[in-house]
DNA sequence: AGAGTTTTATAAGAATTAATTAAAGAATAC
DNA sequence: GTATTCTTTAATTAATTCTTATAAAACTCT
């Protein structure tokens, strides 16, 4: 989970930036809202914290902004404890509002809350769907588009593909394929299951294990998908 | 818009209704949790206002029952200020938590903002009539039109209608749609009651189960309909 | 180059999962 | 209270998918 901080003040953000971390969440923090703008295009955020009284852009225009284009929850924290504040803010677009000082456990509840709320709760995410190189997948329908053709795909073949696809570029180990898949750990007795799966992949893809053009192996680790 | 308060306070639960009934919200008024979860699959909610400290059943456990079923927002609205009330209300499940006394503009602009997160955000449409490829199924008047001929279905069947046609083009896992139309788990001893009632649906839509055109089968998942 | 290891290919049997029946049990209406 | 309809269970059959075993090929390292 990506959360987005933005506040001026730096021992502010840099705290709640240690709170958030501390739960493993990732944070991209800015002291800036302008250097928000740029990069916010390229970070896929999954809820933001942002102050209001910032210089040059306000956390309430920075909100209405942002709200042009993501639906992710917005949670201002502030000093400003005005009502009409708080009112203004949540009218915006933001979908919490906490004054400070305020206390770290419940803006981690509050963190929470939201992301429950826009994560579990809501279905329609599209994290469902993983769209490159001439490759859909789309685990909602449970459909496999490749280069334009719809392929069939097996319970099985279908959770490999996904978890290369998901982590696409990178090497994914065999053990960790098996335990995405299964979610058990195997490794009792010589096991080439995967391979017989990731064979019928390759041959469903038009694909040779000599030169392969998506699934590759990667000696003595396990397979990638390349981006 | 329905909005559910319970507060054994009645003052404060009259309080409530009037500001809410303002804005034009329709309001179901509880002193009582009891009451509550005899009506609540009857009425249909969009978001609740509990108050935490009731007598018999309390705020934080009505609000696991109701998690048990719905995730429609709920908000804490309580006289317990201490933060680790805080905590556990927005951990068990509510949206937001505030803190008595309040200002009734605050109350409306959470209400609002949690509906707006809840309804406009959240595309899942929660409409009463679906309708298309030829199917119209209103869950309002239990009836099923297809083809242009309206269709006997029994509560079962429709339930499991209903339930793939809200997720039209999507898989619905056997685990979900059981726990959708029977609201509770399974997975005991294996259990083809499904499969029996999907028969009886494609038998009545002239569906057959090798080239289904509507009711298909996703091998090792579940079932979906095409959108 | 050769020994050892790891991956791939193939095919067949094993195991799962779904569909079909028929009938018993439960719920509902008359 | 009985009849009817609906739901569930159970047993059987059918279809699909997974695993195993084996042999062959490719790679690594000395």
């Amino acid at each position: 989970m990506n959360i987005l901080v933005v506040d001026d003040e730096k021992e502010i953000a840099d705290l709640i930036e240690i709170y958030l971390t501390n739960e493993n969440y990732h944070v991209y923090k800015y002291y800036d809202s302008k250097n928000v703008l740029n990069d916010i295009d390229k970070l896929k955020i999954d809820l933001a914290i942002l102050d209001v009284m910032m210089p040059t852009i306000d956390g309430f225009q920075l909100c209405s902004i942002i709200r042009e284009k993501y639906t992710f929850p917005i949670i201002f924290v502030t000093a400003k404890v005005e009502d009409i504040d708080k009112i203004s803010g949540l009218s915006i677009g933001a979908d919490d509002y906490i004054t400070k000082p305020f206390q770290p456990l419940e803006l981690i509840a509050r963190v929470k809350a939201q992301l429950r709320r826009y994560k579990t709760y809501n279905k329609t995410n599209d994290d469902n769907i993983i769209d490159f190189r001439g490759i859909t997948i789309n685990n909602d329908t449970h459909e496999f588009i490749f280069e334009d053709e719809p392929i069939e795909l097996t319970k099985t073949e279908f959770s490999i593909l996904w978890c290369l696809c998901q982590n696409r570029g990178n090497v994914v180990k065999t053990e960790d394929l098996f335990m995405n898949v299964w979610g058990e750990k195997y490794f009792e007795n010589d096991n080439n299951t995967i391979m017989v799966h990731i064979r019928h992949l390759r041959e469903k893809m038009h694909d040779t294990s000599k030169i392969p053009k998506y699934i590759k192996t990667v000696w003595g680790v396990g397979y990638k998908i390349e981006k």
